[in-house]
DNA sequence: TCTCTTTTTAGACCGTATCTAAATTCATGA
DNA sequence: TCATGAATTTAGATACGGTCTAAAAAGAGA
């Protein structure tokens, strides 16, 4: 991964040390973290920070296109790494959240959709992680 | 449609002034509404009811297979009266939520992901109603 | 009618997320 | 270097979705 400071100039987005342990942490993130578990992370680099940080640099880091939010658990946004384009697996039992890259499923017919201009979309899969 | 009476005792649920109420709207509903807005709706006609009936007769329909709920919303879930698999459109500009038939789309390659034990899955489709 | 069970109710409570105003940090120019 | 003003961070208030609790109310059955 590219170090956060450099990615966060290129934005435009002045580093502070803030910043910088949060982009650090979701940007390499494997899972698909709320504002919140985010949150728990970063303190234990960055005791003292708070949680409208927290949630102000979440926010401004989706605004610059660097991450994304997924509407996949009840309750919370999650955020996500990539950016690119791709689907969705839950597993039902633990609720943790698995990216399926685009390639692995075809999807036909959302162009055919009358009266629905379909600009993106995703596959939710739900079930159980086979080990 | 069926009579909500009739429904809820067909299901074994005693049909009490409120939830014949609640039930009523929302297994008619186009729309996919929170509970709030459900409580909102069922208050015209039953003034005094209390969010917690709302909430409780809610998952109860959920637990009796009359309705699902639906994760599409950021902060909240949504009812929807149709249990049979579907799609979901969601406009970008009004939030608003359609339903899109199971056969308007063709997904392929779900039954090949390793590791993965797909039991259900839905297209989570973005972006402009036209009109 | 009496009793017991089910249901409803108001309000407390909890978690997520945003807002606010004050404090702090930082960049800039004199 | 210092002073100034803008940007950032902070703690805590606020708002809202949702659940829980204890008491009141409604209903079923003997």
């Amino acid at each position: 991964m590219t170090d956060p400071v450099a990615i966060l100039l290129r934005c435009g987005v002045r580093p502070t040390s803030q910043r910088v342990a949060i982009a650090d942490y979701i940007l390499g993130a494997r899972s698909h973290p709320s504002a919140d578990e985010i949150l728990a992370h970063v303190k234990k680099t960055c005791p003292a920070i708070s949680r409208a940080t927290v949630y102000n640099t979440l926010n401004l880091l989706v605004e610059k296109g660097l991450v994304t939010t997924q509407i996949l658990r009840e309750g919370t946004v999650v955020f996500d790494p990539i950016v690119d384009n791709h689907h969705h697996f839950i597993d039902e039992q633990s609720g943790r959240i698995y990216d399926i890259p685009w390639e692995a499923l075809r999807v036909s017919g959302t162009a055919d959709l009358k009266g629905f201009d379909v600009r993106r979309f995703q596959v939710v899969l739900r079930g159980r992680r086979r080990r």
